[in-house]
RNA sequence: GGCGGCGUAGCUCAGCGGUAGAGCAGGGGAAUCAUAAUCCCUUGGUCGGUGGUUCAAAUCCGCCCGUCGCUACCA
């Protein structure tokens, strides 16, 4: 039995449609679910669809629809950005669907008992207009003294009733856990940040809501819904059979990984593990925070209205280059600007020039020369060897870098080989063989394929579609492209089919 | 205000105690198999400022400046 991986996105709330922000976290997931399948393990890749809570309520309101008609018509949309941006997810989690809704309830009943869950009074100054609570010392004085919001909105004191969760109850449990696994929150800023926030003082979190109705009906208690973020954390567990705990899926549990954006590392890093500790099941096993993108230097928001649909970037430039784009540019974790002309730049040199050219040339030197088939290979040479062992040693190099979701330094070890190719083709020279030494000019050729075909065999998590078309281009079976094929070498002689571009140039239109 | 990150070549960044690095951009040359792609050489930096520790500091410590983030219940 292989080793199990359990990765999630985020669910995306879906009050606004999908932009690259969504795409980003999407791909970057995907690709560390290829590789790990490709890499031998049990792979659960989970995406999906947030769809409780008052914005969702009031965006449909403002559609002219009813919830459900409008979270049907969102998550479709997201879905479809999923299917376009080729992630491979093995289920989409919708947290209106009946399965979840099941498994809310188990686990508040299951809080309720360990008496994780009281019910008290939520007291606070509430601003209608923000539809917000804020704190006493958020407040700033109004002309006449009277009490405002620090948006300027008039606030009034409101107290409701509401179930809160013990959060105060578990920080010492929370610090443990962090203490214990250092590698729970990454990257490590993230993990100071959560770390100070859980050290100065938790408070208990109110759980339950009175003031709108779309959402989890808390069981026992149907005047109130389950607060979105409770609802929404667990469609972690729903996805693998909970509360079924025999359910052939739960396997999985606990997670992995939650990949997540920054803006929501506190929900994953504290809430989360909080309610799965007073639940009594085991905690995820990391969170890792990525950045946001900035459009053309600019921040992506409502007001500038310069939210990137992914959609229209595949079909102008396809779904591989814009994936290596999002995972090449930037490290991991951080921000990062995306401008048409960075990924034009990244498409044409990285791409077309350094590893779309060098197939090509080496391809079709073997179709004009070496009669289109895998050439044998003689003595090797220094260089050679230099070569080869770069490759050979290409595999553990990225493995490691994926271990720590660096993906751009994954692609840099493998660029890193493909210039190394580029310079070993130039100076072995073929061409110059061809008239001198048919079987020297064989073995750089056939140098040159085993390298090309293992830069294929590691970029096929980030680009699947051009590296399929690829490794067949350099004769890999189909069925022979996991990592632990590396390891079968070609067969001389065997015939490979003619070559063509792997990436095209980009030629901006005049 | 408190806590934390960052500030290194024109640009994006790596280095984090031992004679300043990569990619891109710029300059020169070579080659011509290839998607006019490639390869080689090269210009360029008082490593934010300042004081200290050390035989030796981008690299450790203090202070200052700039910048970004966190500092709970819209998500």
């Amino acid at each position: 039995m292989s080793k199990t991986f359990y990765l999630t996105t985020p669910i995306f709330y879906v009050n606004g449609a999908p932009h690259l922000g969504h795409a980003y976290t999407s791909v970057a997931a995907d690709v560390l679910a290829r590789f790990k399948r490709l890499d031998g393990f049990d792979v659960f890749f989970l995406t999906g669809t947030d769809e409780h809570g008052q914005k969702v309520e009031a965006a449909a309101r403002a559609a002219g629809v009813e919830p459900q008609a409008f979270t049907d018509r969102v998550a479709a949309d997201f879905a479809d950005m999923a299917r376009r941006m080729k992630i491979s997810n093995d289920d989409f989690i919708r947290t209106t669907e009946a399965r979840h809704k099941r498994a809310c309830q188990a686990i508040w009943q299951k809080l309720m008992a360990a008496g994780a869950i009281y019910l008290g009074e939520y007291a606070g100054w509430y601003a209608v207009r923000d539809e917000a609570f804020y704190d006493e010392d958020e407040l700033i004085a109004g002309k006449d003294g009277a009490k405002l919001a620090p948006t300027g909105a008039p606030v009034e004191w409101v107290v409701e009733p509401s179930y809160f969760f013990k959060l105060s109850a578990y920080q010492d449990k929370l610090l443990a856990l962090y203490e214990e696994h250092p590698g729970f929150i990454a990257p490590a800023a993230k993990r100071n940040e959560v770390l100070a926030f859980v050290k100065s003082g938790l408070r208990d979190l109110s759980v339950s809501r009175t003031s709108f109705s779309w959402g989890i009906p808390v069981p026992g208690d149907p005047e109130h819904v389950m607060y979105v973020w409770l609802d929404a954390l667990v469609n972690y567990l729903t996805a693998v059979g909970y509360p079924d705990e025999g359910d052939e899926k739960f396997r999985f549990w606990p997670a992995d990984l939650h990949l997540v954006g920054k803006e929501i590392v506190r929900f994953h890093a504290v809430y989360w593990p909080a309610f799965l500790i007073a639940a009594g099941l085991p905690v995820p096993k990391k969170v890792f925070s990525h950045g946001w993108w900035t459009v053309e230097g600019e921040k992506m928001s409502k007001s500038l209205g310069n939210f990137i649909d992914p959609r229209p970037l595949v079909d102008e430039f396809g779904v591989d280059a814009l994936r290596f784009f999002l995972l090449r540019e930037v490290p991991f974790g951080g921000d990062g600007d995306f401008s048409r002309k960075a990924l034009i730049s990244r498409l044409n040199v990285e791409l077309a020039n350094d590893l779309g050219n060098l197939a090509q040339r080496t391809l079709s030197f073997i179709a004009k020369n070496a009669d289109g088939v895998v050439p044998a290979r003689g003595r090797l040479h220094e260089a050679d060897l230099a070569l080869l062992g770069m490759a050979g040693g290409l595999a553990e190099k990225v493995r490691e870098a994926m271990e720590r979701l660096a993906f751009n330094e994954a692609l840099e070890e493998i660029w890193k080989v493909i210039r190394a190719a580029n310079g070993y083709i130039d100076h072995q020279a073929p061409w110059a063989l061809r008239k001198t030494d048919i079987e020297r000019m064989n073995t750089v050729l056939r140098v040159l394929v085993e390298t090309i075909r293992t830069i294929g065999f590691l970029l096929q998590p980030f680009m699947p579609g051009a590296m399929e078309n690829l490794l067949t281009q350099v004769g890999v079976p189909a069925a022979a492209r996991h990592f632990s094929d590396l390891e079968t070498t070609l067969v001389d002689g065997a015939g490979l089919p003619a070559p063509s571009g792997v990436f095209p140039r980009y030629v901006e239109a005049a």
